[in-house]
RNA sequence: GGAUGGGUGCCCGAGUGGCGAAGGGGCCAGACUGUAAAUCUGGUGCCGACUGGCAUAACACCGCAGGUUCGACUCCUGCUCCAUCCA
């Protein structure tokens, strides 16, 4: 369990927090929100659909909201999607989604159970975990469309943003479906936790619109949405991508030092929106950092980097990132921790091992084609010596104490080890 | 159900008988640098240890299956999926 430090801001009231760290993006009534934040421990939710078998940083972002508001003492409910998964939310995409298997969605959903308790604190009702397909597969299909279709106007829901673009390339019934569903969801958890608030990401204001809409259609209560800012580049792209996909919360699915590396390599232009969103410095400190210019501020995305892998991984893993990182690149330190492989000594016995054999064994390049390619454009190096020949042969005595050093490119190293 | 247009490599997208398929994006590598950006250059089917091999070996040769042809992404037939309009 992670633990946000009282320094973190000076403001005593979350809605202030969150707005100076600058995640909010709209809100369906600014200054009840405040205000009812200000005054009263509040209920609130964010959704979460186990589409994928790990969280991603998008994701991140709102459990750090949760944290948030956790530690200024509101209650959040962590909403596992295995209902709404089953429909898939057309909001953003440009195609439906792959229909899953029911299998599959209950079983990222106890992944991501997994995940959240390692920053939210579930005990004594602290926080609360609920799935709607606790509510939603249960459903009458005639009884819900009476009940709370009604509510639903079908011309609104074509204008909202969130349909525009799929009006263009298609949109099918079930997916228009899912804005009722997640209305649906607000409406249980007010009936049933007293929850007062939905957040989400920004593509998620339509459907938290009309969730809002219809607790107060259906209960006659006010009830408020908010959303936050994605986490994107000062180009407006995405962040959190990486060529191999999504930057995953999982360990095994990315390592912690690619976790680390990736943060250590934002541009200049992303490194105080990082810092601001997804590490727990205060404010001043995030202005101190980002303020610096020209080589300076790889200090502060060495900071970033190390903040926000400790705050997914843990400190000691943060550690062994860092000082892998500095031992790669800045020479010196320990090589402990570098990514690395460990292989017999006999097999680079006699001839030894071809060089472009051994990049593919240890999946430095995806082929061997990729390989020769590799080391002719003069990509590769071992021990800091440029491989000129692809007939390199990888013997023994190439090694110092056991261990070879491969770097392709500027920046992925691996370290091979005798055994 | 009917009519029309379309399915091309990671993505977009050209191509109407010689294509291992233009162009762009992405990605990989080189130069410059600060593990940044921008820019410029090269590369990007697979295999491989080489100026070679492979589509009767594959995830992967232009949606799938056949046919015409010396030769098919290109022509023909059937199927399938998608979009638009009509019912």
């Amino acid at each position: 369990m992670y633990e946000i430090r009282d320094n973190v801001s000076k403001h005593t009231n979350v809605y202030d927090v969150l707005k100076e760290r600058g995640f909010i993006k709209q809100t369906t009534h600014e200054e009840e929100i405040r205000e009812l934040l200000e005054k009263e421990k509040v209920t609130f939710y964010i959704g979460f659909d186990p589409t994928a078998d790990s969280l991603h940083v998008g994701h991140f972002m709102q459990v750090i909201i949760m944290m948030y508001m956790q530690k200024y003492g509101h209650t959040p409910i962590v909403l596992i999607g295995a209902g709404t998964a089953m429909i898939g939310d057309p909001s953003g995409r440009t195609d439906m989604r792959q229909m899953m298997t029911p299998e599959t969605i209950l079983e990222n959903g106890e992944k991501f159970k997994t995940t959240f308790s390692r920053f939210i604190d579930f005990d004594g009702g602290k926080a609360i975990c609920e799935n709607n397909a606790n509510w939603l597969l249960d459903l009458k299909y005639v009884d819900f469309i009476r009940d709370i279709g009604r509510h639903f106007s079908v011309n609104r829901m074509l204008t909202a943003e969130c349909f525009k673009q799929r009006l263009e390339t298609g949109l099918s019934f079930l997916e228009f479906n899912y804005m009722l569903m997640q209305g649906y969801d607000f409406l249980e958890l007010y009936r049933r936790y007293n929850c007062k608030m939905e957040f989400g990401g920004d593509d998620q204001w339509s459907n938290i619109l009309a969730g809002v809409d219809l607790v107060r259609r259906e209960e006659q209560e006010q009830v408020f949405g908010m959303t936050f800012a994605l986490l994107t580049t000062s180009e407006g792209k995405k962040m959190g991508k990486t060529q191999k996909g999504a930057l995953w919360l999982d360990a095994e699915k990315t390592t912690p030092y690619e976790f680390y590396q990736y943060w250590r390599n934002v541009e200049d232009a992303d490194v105080r929106t990082c810092l601001s969103m997804l590490t727990f410095l205060p404010m001043e400190e995030v202005e101190e950092l980002s303020s610096l210019k020209d080589a300076k501020i790889n200090h502060a995305k060495e900071i970033l980097a190390f903040e926000v892998t400790k705050l997914v991984h843990g400190e000691e893993e943060a550690n062994k990132a860092q000082d892998a990182a500095r031992a790669l690149f800045a020479g010196g330190g320990s090589m402990d921790d570098v990514p690395k492989t460990v292989m017999s000594a006999e097999k680079f016995d006699g001839e030894g091992v071809g060089i472009v054999t051994l990049m593919a064994e240890i999946k430095l390049v995806p082929s061997k084609g990729e390989g020769f390619r590799t080391i002719q454009q003069g990509g590769l190096s071992i021990d800091g010596e440029k491989v000129k020949d692809t007939k390199l042969m990888v013997t023994k005595d190439m090694f110092t104490d056991g261990q070879l050093l491969l770097k392709k490119g500027k920046k992925t190293f691996h370290l091979i080890e005798l055994k």
